[in-house]
DNA sequence: TAACCACCTGACCGGCTGGTTAATAATAAA
DNA sequence: TTTATTATTAACCAGCCGGTCAGGTGGTTA
């Protein structure tokens, strides 16, 4: 009991402390960039002394990594599923309304990523090496098999699934520009729902599915 | 003549120089962001003292300033144009082609316009607020007008521009991630024509337009 | 020849960077 | 209480940053 107990005391201000400094850092990374984000300037946004946060992360880089972790593990929750007997309809549905629920949410997440894969992707090669390009070729192959079966019309599935992706990360990613252009300050619910639908009906009828 | 003469010489130098700098400039705030690509790190690329370049360019800033102007002219160009008299078939083919074209052709260009959206537009947030604001409302209009005769189907035309936007732009900015994905080194010539052949195909169906 | 001028660059500078250290405070365990 | 561990932070450091400057070079004009 008391070493269990003495893990979750201290391993609570540990937490704690961690949460505080990636979520500044997060916020830092995204928008100064890797280098432009100081540790000092995390160090502010957390409201802790420099010190301290390299008290809790040996290095700068150190917290990089943290942060991309985090990031990793949004866009794996966020890549939603496609199942195999749902039907190419439901599949596409539940597809994009994951993508689109998660860039509404997590903006920065999305944001951090495409900040790595647009500057080469250094930290995360192997990542899209094994995974995600198994990942791409086992939902391909699904979508291979509804063209064939002539439930779905002969449209190239990977381009598909970039398509997928691009539209629905554009929201996270190009947020600034995209509530500019609407002449708007903030996203509102509605428009996660509206995005949806929209990104939906024009995909489905392209994959002649409505 | 003389005077004339004086100039060009001279001109030829600076120009050349110029060049040399900005292309360096350009592939070094790719590769490390704004913070991240030193004055040193340009001049090594440019294969140049550093106090070369800070002779033809006043500071870093500047060489970001004429770097990021290079790039809203490519995107200028890259926004092909939407005709109203082409009916909106010929209409969203063209645009699309262009803007497919363009990501193939300068990826670091937008690359660039990327990160700069990403990180919170602080160097054009005057250029989304006024230009193209009202580019995309003024292709709205020629879409609603299409849609209101019957000529495409109903979808919100302002997110179809952001569509088109995200699918194409994808190919430059995500390069590193899609080409691991399809497991090759390069693009090659006939990715474009797929590419654009493959979202016309998608888009336009999407739009009711096949 | 002499004066001029665009071009070039090594050497230098203050300030900020990521990171260390050593001393102290807080907390938990005995 | 005593002891051990963890948490905190001011002070410091070497190195790199953007940027300056003084002193060149070589070609053109008068």
């Amino acid at each position: 009991m008391s070493s269990a107990n003495q893990v979750k005391k201290t391993g609570n201000i540990r937490a704690k402390s961690k949460v505080k400094i990636l979520t500044a850092a997060r916020t830092e990374f995204v928008l100064q960039g890797y280098r432009g984000a100081t540790v000092q300037s995390i160090a502010d946004r957390a409201e802790l002394p420099k010190a301290n946060i390299l008290y809790y992360f040996k290095n700068k880089e150190n917290i990089y990594h943290a942060v991309l972790e985090h990031t990793l593990q949004m866009w794996d929750e966020g890549i939603g599923d496609i199942e195999a007997n749902e039907g190419p309809k439901v599949a596409i549905e539940k597809f994009i309304a994951a993508k689109v629920r998660m860039s509404f949410k997590h903006p920065e997440a999305s944001k951090i990523y495409a900040m790595e894969i647009i500057q080469g992707a250094q930290h995360l090669k192997d990542y899209a090496r094994t995974y995600q390009r198994q990942w791409v070729r086992e939902k391909a192959k699904l979508f291979q098999q509804w063209i064939d079966s002539g439930e779905m019309v002969n449209v190239d599935p990977v381009h598909l699934i970039f398509l997928i992706w691009s539209a629905t990360q554009h929201y996270a990613d190009f947020e600034t520009q995209i509530l500019t252009i609407m002449n708007r300050a903030d996203f509102e619910e509605d428009d996660v729902e509206q995005v949806i639908a929209f990104l939906c009906d024009i995909i489905l009828r392209g994959c002649g599915l409505i």
